[in-house]
DNA sequence: GATGAATGAGCCTTCATTCAT
DNA sequence: CATGAATGAAGGCTCATTCAT
């Protein structure tokens, strides 16, 4: 009754939302969507499988759920910036960008799971377009600013390019990806 | 009895084979691997349930042949090409590859879709990486020879970024993507 | 504390399981009992799920609540008629029969819904079985006074026409089933 | 190959849908559409529960199944009547058909048990619904001859009768409901 | 080799009921 | 009395794989 109670429920409550979250993005992104059960999320949760419908309605639900949340977590180290000026700020962006993939490799092996399964490419879209969209707008004014008539391209291609790298560097792991070296690399072509 | 009837069927059986691995590539690529029955494919080969074990002992074992089949339809494209000495040499390299990308649309589709499952990603490093090193020796050599002293992660960076814009160009299909201008801008990139 | 408190709360509760009474009767009616969730009679209620254990202990027992509180509206309109003297007496009670049903279709639904489910036959005799004797009694003793010499039977007959009739016009709908025409005809037959 | 196995495979294929029929219709009377669970008709008929499905692609399906299976049974009872002429006509005609009742009775407690559930309303309406209208059809003609003006409102009342009674019968069990007598009753009225 | 009926494990989801607060 | 999170059993259905013919 007491709002400290309350809050505590809610607390738990939200706790317990993560903790499912979290177990799904991991066994998703290890074991692919179609392979992981519900079951298997909800022992790695330590909640019962019924549990589980009364936080998220469905599996799909679910994951939508994890990319929101992924998605999130992604968006609090960009949130700042809005424009890029000088080379600095462009090498600075690219490396961001590496540095949160790097602290969010779990979510990435899910993206690349996901990014090809028509099934989850329309919820895809929902989630990420927008993201992405509003990213590759930051590139193409930096490119415009330099004289680059044909700056979209470019900046798909830059953007193509960070992807590629990232897949590379998820799959193969840090071990086997000299990503730095890549990166720089990357960076001296685009600046 | 006669070596020709028995040709024949042996050719009957390759053809029956071929079949089933076309039928299972495009179904895969279509709606994934986990989301296709051995009966869909089965239907679309006009192969019977059983029968389809008597080719494949089982899905895993199918879907490592339509690797291979995908892999191999590839190779040929490339057999005769061992090194790039000009820039005319390495654009004609870049665009021929896409060219490729774009007549096995399907293929990478299923490509893409698969890599970032760790259960096949065994299956994968053991089929297609092979093929994809001595590519990545090819472009090796060429910066190698225009005096880069870090050609090999510029070979990486050039890879991953012709991965990217593949996967860029399989998921958001051609009439999104503008594949030409993209490989231009990589192609004046790299040169 | 005070009697008037109590008697407050006492009615509250009354009202609460009322509420909880109606809204069975509708979702068992409209939805079948199998197909209506403890959760959305709570929902429609406006009472936790938890605290509908506190007014019926099972869905069993609220079903059996529903019927009972079902029956009991029935009787009402019933209660002062004891004996069938006259064609007029007749008449006068086979359309009050029908008048009730018409005004109590959400019931009767139900009623149609279970009555042929063994395992709810038991708690049908239970609560059905003497009201319905007593009302055959009514016109057995009107028919024998007619000098019918199989008076039961008659009775039985009327009972099941009348049972009939409802089915139909229940199932049906008003629309559908011309109630009038055919309980005009019902009374000339019998009466 | 020869024709003789595969008449045997046949024969026994329509062996094993004929045994999940009459278990599926067994358990569906007694226990009600909702309350009988998919395996239990497998266990029943001696089939896995996967095997089902390569008969009725799902529950419902099977239920359509029963209700075609059963009024077939009844067709054949039915088929060369095409008219009623005179009062013997009539009277065979409802003792036939209670006849028919009589030796059906498990497929008449799932008809009564389904009636009322709207979620198979519009199944039973596809499958029941045009006999019942032919059946009607016969005696309205029959009552049209002996020069009744409302021929359809005395037809349908006779048939909510034989419902209703019908219905009584089955419900309570041949022990219980003088059918015999309640029909000839029945019988004296609309003859 | 060819067929497809048969199996059984496993999947997602629902729901009556309980219980800590 | 009141709440709703939690449980766990059960349900309908799918599917890779086997095997008798």
């Amino acid at each position: 009754m007491s709002p400290r109670t309350e809050k505590q429920i809610e607390k738990l409550k939200q706790d317990k939302e993560l903790l499912i979250l979290e177990s799904a993005l991991l066994l998703f992104s290890e074991k692919g969507f179609g392979n992981t059960s519900m079951q298997s999320i909800a022992i790695r949760s330590k909640v019962s499988k019924g549990n589980l419908y009364n936080y998220f309605k469905s599996k799909e639900d679910l994951l939508e759920g994890v990319l929101h949340y992924g998605l999130n977590q992604m968006k609090e180290l960009f949130y700042e910036q809005s424009t890029i000026h000088t080379e600095e700020d462009f090498s600075y962006t690219i490396r961001a960008n590496f540095e949160m993939i790097k602290s969010n490799e779990t979510f990435w092996k899910l993206y690349y799971n996901l990014v090809a399964q028509p099934k989850v490419y329309a919820l895809f879209n929902k989630v990420f377009l927008p993201f992405f969209e509003q990213y590759m707008k930051l590139f193409e004014g930096y490119f415009k600013s330099k004289g680059d008539k044909n700056s979209d391209a470019t900046a798909l291609l830059l953007g193509s390019s960070i992807d590629g790298i990232s897949l590379g560097y998820i799959m193969m792991g840090g071990d086997n990806y000299p990503l730095e070296e890549v990166v720089n690399r990357l960076i001296e072509k685009f600046k």
